[in-house]
DNA sequence: CGCTGCTTTGAACAACTTCAACTTCTGTGG
DNA sequence: CCACAGAAGTTGAAGTTGTTCAAAGCAGCG
C-alpha cells in the first residue's frame, strides 16, 4: 500500500509526464514506438487527475471513447449481468490498458472502478486509430495488445472451468506476483488492493471459501497473510499446489 | 448434421469463392469492405481444403502465420496446461475467425481442431496488417472483430465464475442456437457438432453432469435430444432458468 | 457380429456454499 | 483520542451441488 501511494504523489507532481519518459511505456502501448511516431502518440494521450477508489474510470453502458491506460494504483472490471449480479473480470495494474472490450458495441460492456487512488490516461479511440493506420509499428502494437488480452482471458477462461479453490487462489496470487515484478516491485510480497469479497467474485467462490484459502495456505506455509499483506513464502509450492491438484484431471 | 454436410460440398464446388460471393461476409472480415477494398482482400485470402473431424488448422507452439475464417463446418479452440489437461476455448462456426490470440507471442496458444469436416479460408496476418494500415475500415473492423472476442470472452468469464451446471447448458444451448440463426440455419432445432465430453470440458463440468442435465431438460420440457440433434421447445424457460438460477446471488 | 468408444444412469463421496455467529478493522463524531 | 457503528473478514456446522467410481446401454465400424 504505502508503495502505491508514493507513486501516486510522484505521478501527481507529474501530472504532464509524456509518454516517452513514463516508467510503464514498456508495459503500455507506446511499446515499440520511437522518436516522432511516440511523439505523436503523446499528443493524442490525456493525463487526468487521480480519482478515489470506488470511483469509475467509465461505467458500463457508457459511450465508448478512449482506451484507458493505468498510470497508478489500481482497478477492477465488472459486468452487471441483467439479472444484477455482478462479475469481476478482471484487475488491473499499472501499464494495463482497459477499454477494449468496448470497440464493437460502441458502449462499455464494463464497468471500470478504482480499487484504490488511481491515476491514469486517456487514448481518444479515433484519434488512436487514425494514428494508427499512419504507423504501422503503432497498428500492431494495438493488434499486439488486443490479442494479448484475449489470451489472457483464455487462461482465465482455464481458471474458472478446470480449476480447485486452491488452485483458483494460487492462480491468482502468482499472476499478481508476476505482474507487480514487471512493474519493479517485489514479486513475493504486495498489498492485495482489492477485498477479499472482490477475490471471491474474481474466482468464482463463496468469499468464506476465499478467507479460508488464506489461512488454509498460511497453515501449510505457502503464503503469511496480514490483512491485505501478503508474503509469498514458497513460490515453487504454490506453482506446484497447481499442478498437484490437476493430476487427477488427467488421462 | 445433412445441412452442415450438404454446405461442405457445396463449398467444395466452388473452392475459389471470394470473400465478395461469401455468405459469411457480413459475419466475417470483409464486413463493412466495398467494390475496390474488398478486391484487395480476396487477393490476401487463401482458401484450402476441406480437412476432417480431429484434423487441425493449426496445433499449439505452430508458428503464427494467419487468422483462419471457419467457411462450413466447424472447430472448437483447445489449450494444453503444462500438466497435460485440456480446456476447450470455443467453439466456432462458419464466419468466426480463430487465431486472434496468437499475435503476441507469434506461437499458436491453443490448437485448433475440427469437429466435423471443415473448411476454412486463411488470412496471412502480414498481409493482412499491410492491408488494414491502407485500409482505415478494414482496421476498423480488425480491431471490431478482436475487441468482440474479449467481449464475449468476459461472458464466459461471467459464465464459469457465477453459473450453476443449469445455467451453463442454456447459455451453450442458446448461444448455439443465436449463431446458427445468423447463419441462416434453424434457431431451435440443430446438430451439436462437438461430444458430450467436449461440452462437458468447456462448461467445466463432468461429462455426467452434462449427460444428467441434458435428461434433466428434457424431462422438464426444455428440450428435446436425440444424440447429437437438439431440439429447443421452450426458449424463454431456458432463458428462465439462466436468471432464476442466478437469484440467490443477488444484493 | 463383435468390438471400441461414447453416452447414460445409479450410488457414494467430496468440495464448496450457505447460514449463523463472532472477531477485527475502519472511519466518524463526540 | 477514544468510543462506537458498520463494514469486512474469519470460523464452525449443516446442507447442496457436482464429482467420482462403477456398470450397463448404444451406436458406429471393421
Amino acid at each position: 500500500m504505502s508503495q502505491n501511494i508514493n507513486k501516486d504523489i510522484v505521478t501527481l507532481n507529474n501530472i504532464k509526464i509524456a509518454c516517452s519518459s513514463c516508467s510503464l511505456h514498456d508495459l503500455c502501448l507506446p511499446l515499440g514506438l520511437h522518436g516522432d511516431d511516440l511523439k505523436r502518440l503523446d499528443t493524442i494521450v490525456s493525463r487526468t487527475h487521480p480519482i478515489k477508489k470506488n470511483d469509475a474510470i467509465f461505467r458500463q453502458g457508457d459511450h465508448f471513447e478512449a482506451f484507458y491506460a493505468i498510470r497508478s494504483g489500481s482497478i477492477k472490471t465488472v459486468t452487471i449481468a441483467n439479472d444484477g449480479s455482478e462479475q469481476i473480470t478482471g484487475f488491473h495494474l499499472p501499464g494495463e490498458i482497459v477499454g477494449m472490450d468496448a470497440i464493437t458495441g460502441s458502449c462499455h460492456p464494463c464497468s471500470a472502478i478504482a480499487l484504490e487512488t488511481t491515476s491514469y490516461c486517456a487514448i481518444p479511440f479515433h484519434e488512436l486509430e487514425c494514428l494508427a493506420a499512419k504507423l504501422p509499428s503503432l497498428q500492431h502494437q494495438l493488434l499486439s495488445i488486443m490479442s494479448q488480452e484475449i489470451s489472457h482471458d483464455a487462461n482465465l477462461l482455464m481458471l474458472l472451468g478446470k480449476k480447485t479453490a486452491d488452485e483458483r487462489l494460487a492462480s491468482l496470487l502468482l499472476s499478481l506476483s508476476n505482474r507487480y515484478s514487471q512493474r519493479g516491485f517485489s514479486a513475493t510480497e504486495f498489498n492485495l488492493s482489492m477485498s477479499r469479497n472482490d477475490i471471491a467474485n474474481y474466482l468464482g467462490l463463496a468469499v468464506e471459501t476465499v478467507s479460508r484459502l488464506f489461512t488454509r495456505f498460511q497453515d501449510k506455509g505457502f503464503i503469511k497473510v496480514d490483512g491485505k499483506f501478503v508474503q509469498l513464502l514458497a513460490m515453487d509450492e504454490l506453482k506446484g499446489s497447481v499442478i498437484e491438484c490437476h493430476r487427477h484431471k488427467i488421462g
